[in-house]
DNA sequence: TCTAAAATATGATATTTGTCATCTTTTTTA
DNA sequence: TAAAAAAGATGACAAATATCATATTTTAGA
């Protein structure tokens, strides 16, 4: 099993704080999981009994609507934590998380990061900042989701894909998404989304080469998010 | 100048955590404001140099998007705690809170609170544990805002209100909201919202008496809002 | 590599929702 | 209290989006 001491993808989350005696805690209490593409990480409803750090690989955090449509919330990739927030509620999961690729995870039981959140306010204000990042993206997606068309979040969509995770050189998003999964994160039908994808190719603003789409008139896509 | 010790409201937010020491510091530099119905308490984009605990009286918390239309995020009442977020994240705001009715609001400094978030793990870890729930209740205000109609969105403001604001004994919703803000609550057209507010009238399930709004059938506002 | 299954694409149509105009009621203010 | 302003209500219509049907393309498995 290899060490977090030793592990770079640490650097990029609230572990980074931890002292060299809590890190070696850590490491002798962890455990390391490889997941493939489209298994399930953990479940809505799941008991988590720890949290996950992303070591490799990205997934989709979704949420089922009363409906039975599913809404991803959240694409998650290395270096990113997962399930501290249902840890420090004491519930249940209330969201899901599922392999977009092969992925590797480190898990880190309750026990070990409540002990570190209490000793060590570094650790736990780095938390605390991280989650208040989310918070303060979640207001942002519910402003969206409420006040834009299902064609400016669309865009929306794409814009930040084409930001975030456009790891190799080409004009390509790097993640492998189904017009289901675009459906699921800009919370449409996955006809309409199609159709809309189509248009966007039409007008010049994306390229669409069966599964993978890339960003081409990144500056008009802009346009047609904000409603110009 | 009323002190923190006597407060009750504190005993329902993080500041329940504090000691008695750190409970006269606070009582001693913070400040306290009376805010008038219809006034702001802050904007988005201004700098708070604080955190506000509300000691009475009720606002709407809202973000303005890019449309240029207002969406309310989030009602905030007597005991609750203002602008944590962007003070930990050391910020400005993200959001903007406007009152209701007549408030009194206490502001406690920055500084205060981060050295309390520093040296009181109780007090941090109550913190974080709100913030948890805020980002929790923002996940499901997602799925919402992105997969139910505009009429389930509304019966289920409808019935949010009932639970959390029926504070006298009459079947009335006990917040003064207009319909421009149901509106900017379910994120619709002001008619849009009017015109479902008398279908609900219509069918029995609320009743409207000019401004005041009361629920008639609690059960078959759910079957609205889960779609059966 | 061939075939079946899954994913993507597109047309037709119904439903939902927004917009604009106008009228009525309520609230505010002089 | 009367007049003006604001809020609420409603009709007509347009735009956005979902749904259902079906065709085409891509992918996965034998």
């Amino acid at each position: 099993m290899s060490k977090c001491e030793q592990c770079i993808v640490r650097q990029f989350n609230s572990l980074k704080e931890l002292s060299r005696e809590e890190l070696l805690r850590v490491s002798a209490c962890k455990t390391s999981r490889f997941i493939k593409k489209g298994e399930t990480i953990f479940e809505e409803n799941e008991h988590l009994d720890g949290v996950f750090c992303i070591k490799d690989g990205i997934c989709k955090v979704s949420k089922m609507s009363a409906n039975g449509r599913n809404q991803i919330l959240n694409l998650v990739t290395k270096g990113s934590l997962l399930g501290e927030r249902s840890l420090i509620s004491n519930e249940v999961s209330n969201l899901k998380a599922v392999a977009l690729e092969d992925m590797e995870v480190c898990f880190v039981p309750k026990s070990e990061i409540m002990l570190d959140l209490q000793k060590n306010s570094n650790f736990s204000m780095s938390i605390l900042k991280g989650m208040a990042g989310n918070l303060k993206q979640a207001d942002n997606l519910i402003v969206d989701m409420a006040q834009k068309t299902v064609k400016q979040r669309l865009a929306e969509a794409l814009l930040y894909l084409h930001r975030n995770f456009n790891f190799t050189d080409d004009e390509f998003i790097d993640v492998n998404l189904s017009r289901e999964d675009f459906a699921d994160i800009i919370g449409a039908a996955t006809e309409s989304t199609i159709r809309l994808l189509s248009d966007f190719k039409k007008k010049g603003l994306i390229l669409i080469k069966s599964k993978r789409i890339g960003i081409l008139n990144e500056l008009e896509l802009e346009k047609v998010a904000k409603d110009f």
